[in-house]
DNA sequence: CTCCAGATATGACACAGTGGACGATCTGCG
DNA sequence: CGCAGATCGTCCACTGTGTCATATCTGGAG
């Protein structure tokens, strides 16, 4: 019950299912969980020491190369299972190309739609990845959700790209034009 | 050039528009920007004792209480012009709800599906509040661009919520059952 | 008018998360 | 064999979040 930040959370949620190394942890989170909720190398090491401390994953002998496993607690299961439990906060977006937009006066609509439009094919893939992992007989219903909600997100923004020119074909017509 | 982090930036391009203190650049980004990019008090006091040391903005004599208001220099402007005109980053997503969702077998359907409802009427608020925002003549259109996105995106949400039962239908038919 | 509750305004600090650099170890293959 | 490249862990500086503290001003109750 000690409470867990999301990534030692679901760095717990890992191991419940079997001895993991930082190095094939990252792998794990990158794959499964990479799309909503970023977790850097660093942190995973930071976070296994911080919970190994802790007593909820000790150390389990060694794999291979300088690779040190971890096998989860018992206390390490009850810290997840009172997490899981948890009414979870509300998604949190950064987004820099709004940002940039919101100040789109100081730069004008074509080099703005030019930013957009290098996003687009990241957009396209990920979509793409999706809709092939909708048909995935190896996922779960539960992760089958987490990729509906990516399908419904990328087509939003697809779909947002596609309005974007019209939006923004009656700002100023172009430039960087300081308003005042 | 000496490159910003986007809430100097962002703070840079407040200040363009006129002197402002802390406290007012908290509220104008939390108001103007603050769905896409949140931003602290504790980081916008850190940011401007940065910018102020990098000479980008000077304090302009005192106001109101211990109100400081700063006035952006020559360097601030062009610093604040080079990031513009720089290719934004990808978005990044951070969701809490799905990252349980990924774990969910350890939770069940139902808890699951109440927490998202639990979530439901923040979405439709912030609905409501962008179309309001569509009709507004005080923006431009590059603010436009940033609701239109908020447009989508909620409707993303939401739609994606309404079809979340019917995903979940077929998992295990509830509670916390460990797999393996 | 006085006083104090509450709003305004800034700052300090610990923790969470990011990104890059570094170095060591293993593996495969020319 | 030997070395290029992948694997694995560590470190560090910086950005971002959340909470607590503190000082100042404002508006009403008395």
């Amino acid at each position: 019950m000690t409470d867990l930040n999301p990534t030692a959370a679901a760095l717990l949620g890992f191991l419940a299912g079997g001895e993991l190394s930082g190095y094939e942890l990252t792998k794990a989170a990158d794959e499964i969980i990479g799309d909503f909720w970023h977790v850097t190398r660093s942190q995973v090491y930071r976070e296994l020491a911080s919970l190994s401390e802790r007593g909820m994953i000790v150390p389990a002998g060694t794999g291979p190369r300088a690779r040190q496993p971890y096998r989860i607690t018992e206390a390490g299961r009850e810290a997840f299972a009172g997490w899981v439990a948890r009414q979870p906060q509300l998604e949190q977006i950064r987004y820099p190309l709004l940002l940039t937009m919101a100040f789109g006066t100081w730069l004008g609509a074509d080099r703005l739609l030019e930013f957009a439009a290098a996003h687009r094919p990241a957009h396209e893939e990920r979509l793409a990845r999706y809709q092939s992992l909708r048909e995935d007989r190896g996922l779960d219903s539960y992760q089958k959700a987490t990729v509906a909600f990516g399908i419904r997100y990328e087509e939003a923004v697809l779909g947002w790209m596609g309005e974007l020119p019209a939006i923004l074909a009656d700002a100023a017509p172009d430039g960087p034009a300081a308003p005042d």
